[in-house]
This record gives structure tokens, sequence and C-alpha cells, in this order.
DNA sequence: CTATAATAGACTCATAAAGTCTTTAATGGG
DNA sequence: CCCATTAAAGACTTTATGAGTCTATTATAG
């Protein structure tokens, strides 16, 4: 069990994001050079971000993309989710009532995960690999 | 990001060798009726199981799958491992060296996970779904 | 011996991730 | 108004992995 490389993608560009200018916008080329992946795949994962309302896009000439302004609320979770979507790590075949311990067990290893990874901020790592 | 369906056997399966007489072994045939999937494919996952050391097989007449003695120390985490393997949920790209705070990051997170899986053990639900 | 049961490996099938190509819509600047 | 620029959308292809089948081989109790 992997995340995706989309959610690698996901997470250097909004680092990458995090640590520019917020009042230049930053298009999908100059992204897809940082992080050697192409302009359009990586145009539908940044689509993504903006719908799950993490990042603000702008068509046009000079635009692109700005990470939103409460950036200090942009968690590790709220980017996988936005890439990984929300399935369980776990969802039975039968589903034997609610009593179910199996299930339990899992889910609440899940939230562990989740509640970790809710807790560490996108805006934690300013200042990492900046000069790049 | 979801477990396997192998996953989801191979829980139910030690479930069932738990909570199953340990001197009478059950063999794939009788495993694959209670879980509804096929003979072959399921010896499969049993053989992880055994390759794993968490259980013990034998062949021959009145053979079959049984749980090891030391029960009270197989974990979740133990029984998922053996079958989705142990890589790790994010491997970066680059590796900028070890300073690296987003892989730090997620590196933290599935230790949370497998923390909380290594602490539930299977036999913790012996006489769960006994009956069926 | 022989019936029974696990193990092994090659194979197919289905699904999802990863990536491409092309078209359309939005927008700032001249 | 026009045009260069840039994001968004959708159909499509490719690749990888999960899921499952089939057949042959090995082990063993009786
Ligand atoms: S035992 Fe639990 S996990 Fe398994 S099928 Fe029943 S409800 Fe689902
Ligand atoms: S920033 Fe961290 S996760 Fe990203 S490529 Fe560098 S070392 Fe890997």
């Amino acid at each position: 069990m992997k995340y995706s490389q989309a959610t690698d993608y996901a997470l250097h560009a909004m680092l990458y994001l995090v640590n520019s200018d917020p009042d230049k916008p930053v298009g999908v080329q100059l992204l897809s050079e940082k992080l050697t992946v192409s302009q359009t795949y990586l145009s539908k994962l940044m689509t993504k971000l903006v719908k799950a309302g993490l990042i603000h896009s702008s068509s046009g000439a000079n635009g692109g993309y700005r990470i939103k302004r409460n950036q200090q609320d942009i968690s590790f979770l709220d980017i996988i989710r936005a890439i990984e979507g929300t399935a369980s790590l776990f969802e039975c075949s039968f589903n034997h009532g609610n009593g179910c311990q199996i299930q339990q067990v899992v889910m609440d290893a899940e939230q562990q995960l989740e509640q970790y990874l809710a807790s560490k901020k996108i805006a934690d790592l300013v200042g990492m690999h900046k000069a790049e």
C-alpha cells in the first residue's frame, strides 16, 4: 500500500507555492519543470487542488496558481485527500452489523494516521528547498 | 489508498483459525467456503501467512493450517505486512539527503499507523463470529 | 499405494494509475 | 477589439498491479 505518485507531485507543488511570493501566481509550466513532470498531467492535479479549495487559480496572461490566504491551515492530510480521495482504508465484503471488531481496529488505525497528517501543516516547511 | 482484498481475506482467515481448535488443522477447502473465495487463490494467501511465520501448515490427509502457538503475539500489523509487503507509504523521486521534512512527516505518520496496528492482536477478537 | 492437501508457477482478466493529445474557456495587455 | 497566455476539460493510450484461474508437483497420513 503506497500513496500514488500524484500525491508526491502535489505535495511538492504545494511546498513550492508556499515558498513563493503570494502575489505572483506561478504557472503550471514553471512547476512542471521543477517537478520534471508533463504540464498536462500536472495541470490535472493542480485542478484537483483548486477544487479542494487549497489553492487559487487564475487564467489568462500572468495567471497561474497561488496558495490560499489561510495557508497555516493547510495540512498534509488536506493535500493527500485532495488527490487520493477520501475512500476508507478498509471496506469489508459483508458488513456484519456494527459490532465488527476487524473493521473497528482498521478504522481506528486509519484515524491515527489521519490525525497525525492533519496536525502537520505544509506551511511548517517554509524555507525548505527554497533555493531550488 | 486502500488495503487489498487479499488483506481482507487474510484477516478473516486468521480470525477463523484463532477461533478453531488448535489441534485440528483446517484446510483451505473449508476456509474458502467460509470466505467465499476460490481455493487456489486463497491457498496462495495462506502460503504467504505461512512464510511470514504466522501459521503452520501440514500437507497430506488431515492436513491444513493451524495458528502458531504464540498466537497472543500475532498482531494486525503482522497479517497486513505478510500480505501487503513492507514497502513504505511514500518514496520520493529524488531523495535530497536525510533532512527532508516531507519524507519525515509521511514516514512518521505511517509509524503512527503501524504502531497502532501492532498493538492490536488478532487473538483479542476470540469469540467473534464463532458461530458462523 | 493412494487419497488428500499444500506449494509452485505460468497464465489470464480486470481495474486503476500514469500520462498524452486536443479542444475549449477565461483574462490581462496592447 | 484582438491576441497571446494560461487554466480546465475530456477523450484517449499506455503501463502497472491486483485479482483470479489452471495445471502440475510435492508431501504425508492411513
Ligand atoms: S467480520 Fe467484520 S470485517 Fe468481516 S465481513 Fe463481518 S463485518 Fe465485515
Ligand atoms: S523534497 Fe524531500 S520528498 Fe521531495 S524529492 Fe527532495 S528529499 Fe524527496
